[in-house]
DNA sequence: CATGAATGAGTGTTCATTCAT
DNA sequence: CATGAATGAACACTCATTCAT
């Protein structure tokens, strides 16, 4: 019926591409600050300098607008490197504080780390999230940071001690800087900051010092 | 005509003394389960046995409800046993992996610990909690854990290392039992569940063997 | 069964006797000064010193405490004098003069009137209680004025004028004093504040004068 | 299976422009029918034909409704035709009771006449209302009034009595008969109704003839 | 009689979601 | 696609009224 048209000129193609990601990138902020049920979808339409009908053609709810962010911000730092890591010379105490160190600096100062926070804060809400969460990063990030030590066990660098637990040893940290940081972080008096990189060296050598066979 | 009435149940039952009691720890059930926001103040209220209008003859108003739940909760557990704990004979090391050990079978493995967990999803919402959390509770647990530490350098057993972040090094595992307990713990396959008391004890021996002298 | 009773002497007999009275004058204050439905029975209760309980062993229900309050303050201070009023030597002139600033005096001035303005407020929720008002008071006072005037009428003081239409001329200026009182009274500057003797005796001397035959 | 759609009148019509009117509208009727705290937010929504939600997309609170109620009613009328008035020719005295009655048809018999009956019943819990009233209405009315009184006065027509005084002694009828009309009026038997404008003709000729020199 | 703890229906207000334009 | 006006279910909180003590 309609004459056929001439092609139109997709100008607005690269904008209307980069809506979702803004909208994501707003609301990661907000739930990181305020949590999600106290974040209003006007907001995070706004900051997207968009109006809220607009981030439900592209959420269709809360909810998901809210795994959207999570998945969005998680897979992409995770296995990035990992095989560079294991193909790693040196010791793997070295490596560990390498480690440790690389993934403060690449995830947890960046605001991409506020989703570890969000999952933590609202895993009871979204179980399915959570699981997501274990699944995806927590269990891969394990089985790193278990090779690694695995490696220090067969060398004959470490002594034999549960791993399966030294792992919780050495993540521990770097989400107690994590919670710091988007909780309590932005309340307190400036006395209590903490060098993140200062303490993760030096807890990392306790932790290799500890674990060494000497 | 009317069947003979067997005894109804006090409907309004009188006791004063006993409601805030009731109804702090009703809401720190649904406070921890469920996080600030998706608790309704009518739940707790039924949950406690009581209407939603008696809750407000004790709690002004929700914000007030959560605050009296942490403060209730907090200063109960904290300092108790300060000085049995600095008047301890043996070795710091030893006293440090009793400490923490000690902490989470009082507090940490408790139902109050969720509160814990609460400040620090819910910290940029109640920025007052946050610091009140701050003062009351981080900053004397570091202060006595830095005593201890202090105690171990004078005597010799310690190596000179930045003591304030070793606290840091000290808390963070009770704190990371307490968040995965809270958020991930219920969500994930047992396979993943860590035990507690072994995770601490292993921590705290790295801990002491990386502090060493020797 | 039980044993005769000694009479017990009825010591706290005049304080009860009393209650109702001293609530029904919480109540007056501040139903006219807050208006029906935002004042509190708590509050009335507090005023008289009582319990929020005892008030509801006197008055059923809150609208019954109005009407008690109406009821009350109403058909004290009118009929009161009425005889002496139209025993009066003098002119009809002289006499109207007196009637309304006597009437300010006793009345207007008093606390009391404060119901006036109740009832010109709450008229619309409680019409019972206009009509009450209207039999019980207005007409009575329209019927007492009429005859003032009907007097002077008669006895070739007043030009043949709507005397009814005059009732209304006379009584407006009461009304419009009191409502000022207890409305915009308190919350304008002093500098608009209007002497009520004053205003009373140039109205009445100007429908007198306006009234006479000369 | 069903029955061919007859057209559905739109659910949600869209006209942004209307609202507020229609919304203040049926605030006003609402208001000065039952009260303020008697008037429920959502009859006054459902008056207007729109949802209990879109009212406070319009007003943010039932209290900025009210005081955008009285606002709009009241400045509207007010001082329409002062220069008019000033430059009419003809006694002051005739002046006089043609500013009553003119106000009269054009204010006081309105709906609008209403929110001066609100004002003076709720002044007590709207004092910044009232004082807006006496300010903007109450003050410049006055002032109107003086002047026509006083070019009674300059020209010879008057008699030097307390003219801010005779101010009141004007605007007393018009309150009276708001009043009355607002409060009384609906409740009363017919017998009594006033007939406003042969009242306000009376009472002006009355103060005119009281005024007068002669 | 007096109390005041307890109740629960009722109200103002919020906010995720829809949909006509 | 984008908008933002409109919706209405949901919730915190109030307060007249009841009743065990």
């Amino acid at each position: 019926m309609n004459a056929p048209a001439t092609p139109i000129p997709h100008k607005r193609e690269r904008r209307k591409e980069a809506r979702p990601g803004e909208l994501l990138e707003a609301a990661l902020d907000l739930f990181v600050e305020k949590g999600f049920a106290a974040t209003r979808v006007e907001e995070v339409a706004q900051r997207a300098g968009v109006s809220k009908g607009t981030l439900f053609l592209y959420f269709p709810t809360k909810d998901e607008l809210f795994k959207a962010v999570v998945r969005e911000n998680l897979v992409k730092h995770q296995t990035e490197g990992a095989e560079e890591i294991l193909r790693h010379e040196g010791s793997a105490g070295a490596l560990l504080e390498y480690l440790m160190l690389e993934w403060w600096r690449r995830y947890g100062a960046t605001k991409a780390s506020g989703i570890t926070k969000l999952i933590m804060s609202e895993a009871n809400n979204f179980p399915e999230l959570a699981r997501f969460f274990q699944e995806e990063v927590v269990a891969p990030g394990h089985a790193m940071i278990l090779a690694v030590l695995q490696r220090g066990l067969d060398r004959g660098e470490f002594r034999p001690v549960r791993l399966d637990l030294v792992v919780h040893s050495v993540i521990t940290p770097l989400l107690y800087l994590i919670m710091w940081k988007h909780s309590m972080g932005p309340c307190c008096p400036p006395s209590e900051h903490i060098d993140p990189e200062q303490f993760i060296s030096q807890h990392a050598q306790l932790l290799v010092r500890g674990l060494s066979i000497a």
